[in-house]
DNA sequence: GACTGATACGAACGGTCGTACTATTCTTGT
DNA sequence: ACAAGAATAGTACGACCGTTCGTATCAGTC
């Protein structure tokens, strides 16, 4: 998410510094939010000297979310993997998903989250990215369940797609709370959720 | 949410027929979305004729909100209130509330949900609108869950926030999967949800 | 040293935004 | 039926929108 290394061209690096900036206007003003204006005032390059890069708002806003996406497998999904399969990578997708959602280079929440209540009655590339990337992530959720199945952790009745569908509230309560009502308690309540939740379905 | 019946000023009957039209806008577009002269449009009137009745955008956002709180207590709260204290009313008001979402006059989903996540960065009037609704909300649910626990329906124990903080989860992630991503099941599972939700907490 | 491609800038386009003023039409009480 | 006043339309404004175009700067190649 930082001003990558050299070995790339300048083009290259300008265009990844715009992203940057443009995840971080997105969280917080939404993708509607993300002007062309505002944008090149944010980066110091001018209007049309940003737009070239791009060569519409359409496709700025897709590259945005392809950087958004990319860094959220970074920060939420790699580190998961690292833990051992079922309930740690399980727990730990979640946590770094609450941490994710609270970052500070993220200071107005997640922009897919956002982008999501945004563009879910406008059909188009934006909405089909933003619905492929959170079909993908709960495929992952249910991929992590199975796996606790396997490992013994959770009992074979389990339902993976019930568990991430109600995962998933618990993340969306946390983001809402957090962002609107500036609910404090909304991370200790969430782990408290998923715990139960998890126990639900524990091998007796 | 009709026109209503006469015994009113013109001006308020009109005003209250852009009120309605309004709603189903911001449903669909957001609060952003809506625009003086796309409401103007809808509504059959001239872009200034129309602004006369609200004089700023602002107003006019407000109105609406308001509008929307107030077909909520009509549509999700008073019939819950018909329902005996406790369990009964809860769920009543659950599925009242899962049913706005996907009211047909509705067509772009809850107004107050979509607002929250547009307004959740911008201090002013509109954000402290809708947070104030959505904590009102969340005050009825713990008492909801009060009254059960003082039926004896739901343990002692029972934590009445952190309830309606799962409850309201499982809302916004119906109100998530069923618009961006078109998930059919979504109503079935939240219900599943709530019933091993309130099943944790049930009188052993 | 001339040429080329990449990169960025400044100015301008048509369009829409919210808002302000004035004029006109329509309701309504008498 | 008519005047008073409410309700709506008309017109104009400055600001910003995404986009296009011509141009300037600079790196590297021949």
């Amino acid at each position: 998410m930082n001003a990558q290394a050299q070995s790339t061209t300048k083009g290259e690096r300008t265009r990844a510094a715009i992203l940057d900036e443009a995840l971080r206007i997105v969280s917080k003003a939404g993708l509607d939010g993300l002007t062309i204006g505002t944008l090149a005032d944010a980066t110091g390059l001018s209007k049309s000297g940003l737009f070239a890069h791009f060569g519409s708002r359409e496709e700025l806003l897709l590259a945005v979310l392809a950087h958004g996406q990319a860094e959220f497998g970074e920060v939420v999904f790699q580190p998961a993997m690292a833990k051992p399969r079922g309930l740690p990578r399980l727990r730990a997708m979640f946590v770094n998903w609450l941490a994710w959602t609270e970052s500070a280079e993220l200071p107005g929440g997640c922009p897919m989250i956002g982008g999501a209540s945004e563009f879910d009655d406008k059909p188009g590339p934006v909405r089909d990215m933003l619905a492929g990337g959170q079909r993908a992530w709960i495929e992952t959720l249910k991929r992590a369940v199975r796996q606790a199945v396997e490992e013994g952790q959770l009992s074979e009745d389990t339902d993976p797609e019930q568990i991430a569908f109600e995962i998933f509230g618990i993340a969306l309560v946390v983001h809402h709370h957090r962002r609107l009502l500036g609910y404090k308690k909304a991370r200790e309540r969430a782990l408290i959720a998923l715990d139960s939740l998890l126990k639900r379905y524990a091998v007796s």
